[in-house]
DNA sequence: CCGGATCCGTCTTGATACTG
DNA sequence: CAGTATCAAGACGGATCCGG
């Protein structure tokens, strides 16, 4: 019975304003840190190879590819080199035969990990929720 | 300054063993929680949906579409109806004339909301940190 | 008028083959 | 092995249309 109090509502109002108060909607560049900065890391995609790169410290382009099922090459390629430039992880490239390239995470990475495990653990306690939500607004 | 402390990484490991260790890989459907309910959520608009209508607490179908901004109509009501289906939010319809319609977060919505929140504050404090990262990697 | 469904050109994704 | 190239399929943005 997770019931959202009226309390956190308010508190929940005020960090809002703090965000969204000042901002000019009209203007994308200083709507920045949700728009911009979340734009490029709270994709699927994205979520999941921060998420296994933090489960597993280092992976290969082809083990992340087998744990984030279903990626294809191009996307998986490209999400990589978005998270690294935007500095959650790192490219680490050995050149043996055959080459050898490694993926982790930065610390910067780890810091927005805590964040997603966060976020992943609610879902994981809310997913029946979810769930029969669904089911019952499909059904009707 | 802020660093992760390794003390932080092995928790954070010991989280995610625990979501992740007993998944097989290849079960789309157990590895639900992340896949499944984050997808619907997840994504810069149902993101920005979820945050205006934290702020604003009732938007009408075109309110939303302004402060939404860039969004066209299509991809408002689908993901508006998406939204209202796994339970984040309520569509009321007032059947005058012209027609009103309003939408406003459920409880659960609330409760996403929360973690809504504490991510985006984390973007806002870090986004200096993604800028940087992101034009010294487009730099060189 | 308002909410949204529809149509269409464009941009993004996905699947698979292929290369250094 | 790590990633491009290529092409098909789907998502998206914008304009328009329509019922209430």
């Amino acid at each position: 019975m997770e019931t959202i109090t009226e309390n956190q509502k308010v508190r929940a109002a005020k960090k809002l304003k703090k965000m969204f108060g000042h901002v000019d909607l009209r203007d994308t560049s200083l709507i920045c840190p949700i728009r911009d900065v979340m734009a490029v890391a709270s994709d699927k995609w994205s979520i999941l190879i921060v998420l296994y790169l933090g489960y597993f410290p280092v992976l290969r382009f082809n083990e992340l590819k087998k744990k984030v099922y279903g990626i294809s090459n191009k996307v998986l390629s490209e999400r990589l080199k978005h998270l690294e430039g935007d500095g959650y992880l790192k490219r680490t490239m050995y050149p043996e035969v055959p080459v050898r390239v490694e993926y982790k995470l930065t610390d910067f990475g780890h810091s927005y990990l805590q964040k997603l495990i966060e976020l992943t653990e609610w879902a994981e306690t809310h997913k029946n929720c979810v769930i029969s939500n669904r089911t019952s607004y499909h059904g009707s």
